[in-house]
DNA sequence: ATATTCTTGACTATTCCGCTCGATTTTTAT
DNA sequence: ATAAAAATCGAGCGGAATAGTCAAGAATAT
């Protein structure tokens, strides 16, 4: 029930890098995928529907990469969600009227909750890490 | 992103009809077909499924049937998509710390979203009908 | 030029979905 | 007993989606 594919999976990782890159080098797959155990030539995939998508821009050639197209803080972790796995609709024809609204309203609490931005799932990630640190 | 199969749509619709009949006669196939549109040999299938799971009871041969296995307010929307979509499980071993937190939070929230019964489930389809009939 | 990197398209293997079909078993009505 | 009406069970099937792999091409830095 309500499972997100390993696309959306590695694709948010993804996102994740090169936000905390942000500003900074752009990244190249070869390091994400040695980073993260994510096939290179499915990552690659992932990444051209992110470009057409306009989610992350695209240099070819020697010392290349991705980089994201606008700040994370301007990037919904939904925009990214809906990209990897298209629209959100659990509402479906064959739903009464109860169960529809139950699932309408199932479906305005999942855009919330994801209406946070990369940056701030970002900022949560670096807490996480910090304790590592701490406790080492 | 997050859509439920056709089995689960037409399983809820069929479980709140055999709710409407809870205590009163046993309904058959047919008449769920019938009324909903739902392909036969497919709503078989799935019944079969309710049934292995202990949420329906059904009396094989002529006039026979199916019925809730317990009461309409027993048993929560969650536990009957358990059983007809599989487990609620978000989260994947790709993810990272802070997405594993977001995806765990949000698991929690659509199963707390989802611990509504049957029986409510039912009287909120009974008001959109009673609805209908005074407008009428 | 050359190596590096993204781009594109094709291809594949496996699984899931949404069914259909046929045969069987169980129960009731006659 | 027999026939009819149900549910049960297993098999299979076409199409779509997943999760990749692969090969060739295009752009860029050096």
């Amino acid at each position: 029930m309500f499972s997100l594919s390993a696309k959306a999976h590695y694709g948010l990782a993804a996102m994740l890098d090169l936000a905390d890159n942000f500003g900074k080098q752009r990244l190249q797959i070869r390091q994400i995928v040695e980073q993260r155990g994510i096939p290179k030539n499915y990552l690659e995939q992932i990444f051209n529907r992110l470009v057409k998508n306009g989610l992350v821009k695209s240099v070819r050639g020697n010392k290349g990469g991705y980089e994201l197209a606008h700040s994370p803080a301007s990037l919904t972790v939904f925009s990214i969600l809906e990209v990897l796995e298209g629209p959100l609709e659990i509402i479906s024809e064959y739903d009464t009227k109860a169960v529809r609204q139950t699932f309408g309203n199932l479906e305005a609490m999942v855009k919330e909750y994801f209406s946070g931005s990369l940056g701030d799932l970002l900022v949560q990630e670096k807490k996480f890490s910090e304790k590592q640190i701490y406790h080492i």
